[in-house]
DNA sequence: CATACTACCTTATAACGCAAGGTACTAAAA
DNA sequence: TTTTAGTACCTTGCGTTATAAGGTAGTATG
C-alpha cells in the first residue's frame, strides 16, 4: 500500500471509530488494520496529538488479559473536527476522481 | 484543503493527465488546480523526480507567449506506475469509505 | 520603463507514518 | 520454573512529500 495515501486520512479514520464508541489504542490498530495497513508506531503519537489538541479525553481500565488499557473518548471538539474532515475527504475524493476520469474540457 | 490528503495523490493526478497527452509543468498546475489546490513549488520537484525515475521524458518547445515550455511525455514505465497507482487508489478509497460507514462487525 | 503574465526553477521548513526498538502484564507450554 | 506468546503501552530517528517564499527570464501592454 502507498504510505503517502494515508497521510491525514488516519486522523479521519480514528476520529470516525471514536465517534461510535470508546476504543483503546491497540484496539484501534486492530480495527483499522482490517481496512488499511497501520502500525502501532503511528497510532500512539497520533492519539497523543489528539489529546493535546483536546479532541479526546482518556481513562484507564484494567484488563484480564494483559496490562491496563487506555481508553480514548471523543470530545465535542473532536466531534467537530471529524465533521469537517469528513466533508473535506469527500470533496477531495470527488475532485481526484473527476480528474482521473478526465471530466473536464481540456483547452488544448 | 487538508494538505496531508494530497500526499502521494498528486503523483497519480499528474501521471493520469500525462497519459492523455503531453503537458508542460505550468499547464499541469493550471489543470490540476481546477480540482485540488496545488502550487508550483510542488509540481517541479515532482516532475524532476519522475524524470530521474524514468517515468517521463522531456522536450523543449518555444512559445509565443513567454519563455520556452518544457513538455513531459509519459514513458512505458510511467504508464505502468500509473496503472498500479490507480488500483491502489481505488482500493484505498474503498477501504476508508467502508471504515467511515462502519461496514464491519465490531467485536465489542 | 514599469507592470503583468507566462514559465521555468530552488531552498528551507513542517507534517506525518513507520521501522525498530523498549517496558510490562498474563497465561500457557516446555 | 523458565520460556514463549500474546496483549498493551510507549519513544526515537528517519524518509517522504507539499509548500511557502523566493529567484530568473521571456513576451506584451500601458
Amino acid at each position: 500500500m502507498n504510505i503517502q495515501f494515508k497521510k491525514g486520512v488516519l486522523e479521519l479514520c480514528v476520529l470516525s471509530l471514536l465517534s461510535r464508541r470508546d476504543y483503546y489504542g491497540y484496539e484501534l490498530v486492530e480495527n483499522i488494520s482490517r481496512f488499511i495497513e497501520i502500525s502501532e508506531g503511528t497510532i500512539y503519537p497520533l492519539l497523543r496529538r489528539f489529546r493535546s489538541d483536546g479532541y479526546v479525553t482518556t481513562y484507564l481500565e484494567e484488563s484480564q488479559e494483559g496490562p491496563p488499557r487506555k481508553y480514548y473518548k471523543l470530545s465535542k471538539k473532536g466531534r467537530e473536527a471529524l465533521d469537517e474532515l469528513e466533508i473535506e475527504w469527500e470533496s477531495f475524493v470527488d475532485g481526484v476522481n473527476d480528474l482521473l476520469r478526465g471530466d473536464f474540457d481540456d483547452k488544448s
